[in-house]
DNA sequence: TCAAAAGTGTTGTTTATACACCCATGT
DNA sequence: ACATGGGTGTATAAACAACACTTTTGA
């Protein structure tokens, strides 16, 4: 596979390449983010198919007749965790995912962020999805840490892509609740940043960007100060 | 057509969609950037056939057997431009290009940058092509100022993107020779930022972020002072 | 009164912006 | 000597990073 970042392309010669046509197999997969228990979690789904039967992979499936790409990657999203109106945004177009399939297939990716409380996963038997912390990634069932076809360099793709939007958009609403503390607002944020952060600098940054604001509701979680609750300016994605 | 930027999918019902497949047409498309007498240049192609005939549009074609995505985007820029081996990165992915074309369609979307003295331009009376300012686009036949398909959303994704790139990448590299001045390249960046720049602290920042290093060349241009020339200090793509 | 999380300001450093004059050359 | 583009520095403002103590509550 060749990585989705910039890079040159090696100018392979154009002889005998791209008069010939076909009609690929054009497939719509969607990561699926949540943070849930101090950390970031995907949505996995084992394959019972082939190829890669009993292999953890992204969910995804084929693009139906009569739906564009983001009705489609929308579909798959519902169809594995009931959630729509999300954060959902495409990713990258891979056209040689893996070597088994036939040449030419090409695969759109998406990436979604999910509230971990909305979501219901589906009862199957053959097909089915769990959450995996994002460094505990399952196995094959050789019993190596790998998954199907590329998907651990889609995902650190993904992963990448998530940490550039969370500095400079509001995406992370899509992650919360309605109402949330500044403490649950900024464990996403480490969360996804993977480091701690400062709790003082990160208060001033979110406010001073606007994106979210603080309400008159006050939340008791324990033996402790009772904390405020906060909300998004706005529930749209929005570049600061 | 769903404009390629962050938003809420609005969540249709998924009742009787996607369980149908078929077999889209899968076409790649590539958006040629140049700078070239003060000005940021795009390369399209007036439309020898249906749909669109006679029309202007972003050069593309459909993807061929038994090559990648990358490869279809680096072939279609060397048919039509004669160069290689440039900065070449995918775009997005268009899933409803436009109403004419049969449902499920799909375009791949690339963005090139390329040096306008490398370019050779085919001689082709039938489907000719073109450079035409980014704020000069031509008419369609019917004289109005539009391009075929979608394609005047796309360039402005397109700019969009490279507006972004140029910030904190070292992109501009494949806009440029080996050797330029200082000027040069200031041009490049105002041409794509569409605004004039301090001249010092333009200077500053290139040399700060460590993109390009003096040489000991100088060249002389007409009755000033000699120029120094610069080169990139990496013609590889890198994130700064 | 103790433990646990919530809440709050100041200082120093780095980064970005604004701005004006001299230099080397050909005519 | 003059016209032309090449080349340089400083001062101010804004953004970011580091850092420690007090408050409110339940047990």
């Amino acid at each position: 596979m060749q990585l989705p970042r910039a890079r040159d392309v090696t100018g392979k010669t154009a002889s005998n390449k791209g008069t010939d046509h076909h009609q690929p197999t054009v497939a719509v997969f969607v990561v699926i983010f949540t943070v849930h228990e101090q950390g970031l979690k995907v949505l996995l789904i084992r394959r019972g198919g082939e190829p890669f039967k009993g292999w953890w992979a992204i969910p995804g499936g084929r693009l139906g007749t009569d739906e564009t790409l983001d009705e489609a990657a929308a579909r798959k999203l519902v169809e594995e965790t009931g959630v729509r109106d999300v954060y959902l945004e495409q990713l990258y177009t891979f056209g040689d995912l893996d070597k088994t399939t036939p040449a030419g297939a090409v695969a759109i990716g998406y990436f979604a962020l999910v509230n971990y409380d909305s979501v219901s996963l589906p009862e199957r038997e053959d097909w089915p999805t769990a959450w995996f912390s994002i460094d505990e990634l399952p196995a094959s069932p050789a019993g190596k840490l790998e998954l199907a076809f590329n998907n651990k360099d889609v995902l650190d793709y993904a992963l990448r892509r998530l940490r550039y939007k969370l500095e400079y958009t509001n995406v992370a609403y899509s992650l919360l609740p309605p109402y949330f503390t500044m403490s649950q607002l900024q464990t996403v944020y480490e969360s996804i940043a993977g480091k701690k952060l400062d709790k003082r600098n990160f208060r001033k940054r979110v406010l001073a960007m606007g994106i979210v604001k603080p309400t008159e509701k006050t939340v008791l979680f324990g033996a402790h100060r009772p904390a405020k609750l906060y909300t998004f300016s706005s529930r749209q994605p929005q570049i600061i």
